[in-house]
DNA sequence: TCTTGATTTAGAGTGCACTCTAAGTTGTAG
DNA sequence: CTACAACTTAGAGTGCACTCTAAATCAAGA
């Protein structure tokens, strides 16, 4: 598989791939006669892999630690299996912390839902300085 | 409040505050007879909100248009509302994948964890070509 | 009053993760 | 054989979100 093929399968531009390849993300690959390269189809899942980490919020220093350990080979799987945990608990904190951004993000719809003209501007209700009806400028701020 | 002040209660830095007022994010603070940004607490809800979609992965120039919207008020509320939908969609959506990667270190990590010497290297199985015991280099690959 | 720390501005610099360009070589359909 | 698309490299450029610098002014305690 030649490196247009890999990126229409892998979602990565051929750009990407290389720049992938010159940081060390993803091994050199074998070249055919000519000087291209020549890729076999299980790169996908490594690429699928680093995907994943990205997806979640790792920064490519962390992945080429994993990678680099990943070439390594036998003799790193405790530290790999450590990274990858403290990562998986990053992770699980992030998805609270958004499920209760949720909340938040919830709340505030629903209040501009309630907006049966009781309402002028949710975000900044002003203090009321009473006066007849005339009340133009909500003075959001 | 000065604005120090209000960078140790919000959490930004005085530059970012500076910066979001800048650029619009945060309303343009009132000033003290000498100049320097004179702050009521009142702001520190706004920051804390967006810092909310900020941890949501809402880009800057999305939270521009909703704060736009805000400072125009009234009359803004179904686009403001609509905003956040769509966003809070995205989340969700975001949340459902982070979930979906969870597994897949779960899974992962259960593999290092299942290393009572029976895996070499979980990443990169080579196809074992039959050899007496001298198995070394994993080529992880 | 002196000094130290906080604030002001405009604008430059940083780190990340790509993304693209230029100039040249290779592969393939017509 | 001729196009033309796809590939190669080194290196420059981009977009985002800050983050810092310089030089000046301001505030508050000893």
């Amino acid at each position: 598989m030649k490196i247009g093929e890999l990126a229409k399968r892998s979602g990565l531009s051929a750009h990407t791939i290389r720049y992938y390849e010159r940081i060390g993300l993803l091994p050199h690959a074998d070249r055919d006669q000519s000087g291209q390269r020549d890729y076999d189809a299980s790169i996908l899942i490594w690429i699928e892999f680093l995907d994943r980490l990205k997806t979640t919020g790792m920064p490519i220093r962390e992945m080429l630690r994993y990678a680099a350990l990943r070439e390594r080979g036998v003799g790193t799987e405790a530290e790999r299996s450590a990274l990858l945990e403290q990562h998986r608990e990053r992770v699980r904190a992030h998805v609270v912390e958004l499920q209760t951004c949720l909340l938040v993000l919830d709340t505030k719809i629903a209040g501009y839902a309630g907006k049966d003209q009781r309402m002028k501007d949710y975000d900044a209700p002003i203090p009321q300085r009473r006066k007849p009806a005339g009340a133009r400028q909500a003075g959001a701020r």
